[in-house]
DNA sequence: CCAATTATTCTCTAAGTGAGTATAATATAT
DNA sequence: ATATATTATACTCACTTAGAGAATAATTGG
């Protein structure tokens, strides 16, 4: 019984995770009977060992899978956490250190221009993959299934689709996690990305597909801000965790009409240009409506 | 170690849920080594135990207070899930029965109108229970509470907060669960709907508020459908589901201009009025839209 | 003072949604 | 046979929302 918990905070290098190991192992610890629940328990053994204080903790998932960690008939239930915090409040101990979650996934950064990585390397190895089906309909069907995930063909691409593609990655043999214990020369060169033990990056891209969906109807983006901001912050961390840019205008006529943030009326003075008045989140708003929404004005062309 | 499920199926009551026992518990079962992953362990011994064919799983919650199930320092996880099947898939052994889940919440069904018990008990005790606490911001906050939850003072009826009104029920003591083991003459009378042992109702409010809030965007509806069906069952599904009538001529264009359905070419025969056309589920779709949405034409009003 | 830079406001258009009305096809009653 | 009830299906309209781009404002640094 282990709870793993994938803790996200904004630093300097982006959408970042907190890491132990050498980065390639998310912190997790053992559910102890002097805990009152498990999300208490996760709490306190992250708060303790991080100094992090966690803001907001969202249940992910609970596995079991025999195979899960490679011993044959041990059982680990594993449930996962996704939880949200400030790397300000970083005590930072030990081996624990932040990484931004594209090291894991570069193929999910569209913010300036989709990768290049995807038309080069990612997606001629699914097309390969995809022709060395057998029958004729499952050609289709890999193919069909790639330009879903990956928006080939035209298609849009749907950044919630994280776990969808990581699976499709690793079905199609080009994740190293995949391949592990099998014979290296039987296996395609794997994609870009840092690995991680075990199945830690699939917990992990599963937790960036459940945040980049709930900032669209919930708001939970400030609890990765500092207490005031500036709307254009506010909008990078929302595009940061997206992956995808956002249309100006129409996200502070969102962000307003919500009267999700209210202003504390100073302006910034450290920049260039005209100073940006500075908000805080209205606290306010989580009482008054419990399906505050937060829609982000994604384009759809 | 312990595998919970809900599952759910529309019979001649309505929305049902299966049930164990006086119908007053959720069927669960322990997960065995010889299972491959925790869902299949549940699909395995839920079709042996009941015959019934679980087209949709969804993992919900996994459990572990202290005092779950009242025995002290005993800690059991719980690993609850939701499952949709179609009740002539029974094969009705033993002591299983579908109940309707207005059964057990019976403030949840505002198909025809706010059902009377709303204002005239709900309210009042809640009102009391608000009265009783000892600070003026305390009541304050109390009352609106239970407004947001209940639809109280004009606001509007949220069909998917279920959990939320369970759990403001127990918190002021109206649910005979939260009473339980202290002095029967210390607590209000309860509020009327059919109990469960331990926290399974609770559970049933959880996966309850899932699917309600699911059906708006995913096309689960059709698990519970036959494999065919007029439009108007399809609605008067839907409208069970969630508690609430929607506009009939808004829903016809939302499932046609999504093509969620075909026509079979065929048309009822057994009714008074004009035959209806009779449709089937494009199982297709689930293929083209990884995100297919199926939105619900829910007034704001 | 002008260019560059960032902030903020406004407008236009297209699509989506809630609500109501009109027409079509059947059964049953008179 | 005709009217009426009943259910199915189609159409219309007003209003809101959302995407996109343009225009204006307030700074800093030459």
């Amino acid at each position: 019984m282990d709870l793993i918990a994938v803790v996200v905070a904004m630093t300097d290098q982006g959408p970042s995770v907190l890491t132990v190991g050498q980065a390639n192992a998310l912190p997790s610890g053992p559910f102890e009977l002097g805990h009152r629940s498990l999300q208490f328990g996760l709490r306190t053994w992250v708060e303790h060992q991080t100094g992090h204080q966690l803001g907001y903790i969202e249940q992910l998932y609970t596995f079991a899978d025999r195979d899960r960690t490679g011993e044959r008939e041990q059982r680990v239930i594993s449930i996962s956490y996704l939880a949200l915090t400030r790397a300000e409040h970083a005590a930072g101990s030990g081996k624990r250190a932040w990484r931004s979650w594209y090291d894991y996934f570069p193929w999910e950064d569209h913010r300036s221009d989709i990768p290049s990585m995807v038309a080069d390397i990612v997606q001629p190895r699914l097309r390969a993959w995809a022709d060395g089906a057998g029958q004729d309909h499952m050609r289709r069907e890999r193919r069909q299934r790639a330009a879903i995930a990956f928006g080939f063909d035209g298609r849009h691409w749907n950044e919630e689709l994280v776990l969808q593609r990581y699976e499709l990655l690793y079905e199609a043999g080009l994740i190293e996690e995949a391949t592990r214990g099998s014979e290296r020369s039987a296996s395609p060169p794997p994609v870009p990305g840092a690995t991680m033990i075990a199945d830690h990056r699939r917990i992990l891209a599963t937790a960036i597909a459940r945040l980049r969906s709930k900032i669209k109807y919930r708001p939970v983006v400030f609890e990765l801000m500092p207490p005031v901001f500036t709307l254009l912050q506010l909008q990078r961390t929302v595009e940061a965790l997206s992956g995808r840019l956002v249309h100006k205008p129409n996200f502070r006529r969102l962000i307003e009409q919500q009267e999700l943030v209210e202003e504390t009326g100073e302006t910034t003075a450290d920049t260039v240009g005209r100073p940006a008045k500075l908000f805080r989140f209205r606290h306010a708003v989580l009482d008054e409506r419990v399906a505050a929404g937060t829609k982000l004005p994604l384009s759809r062309a």
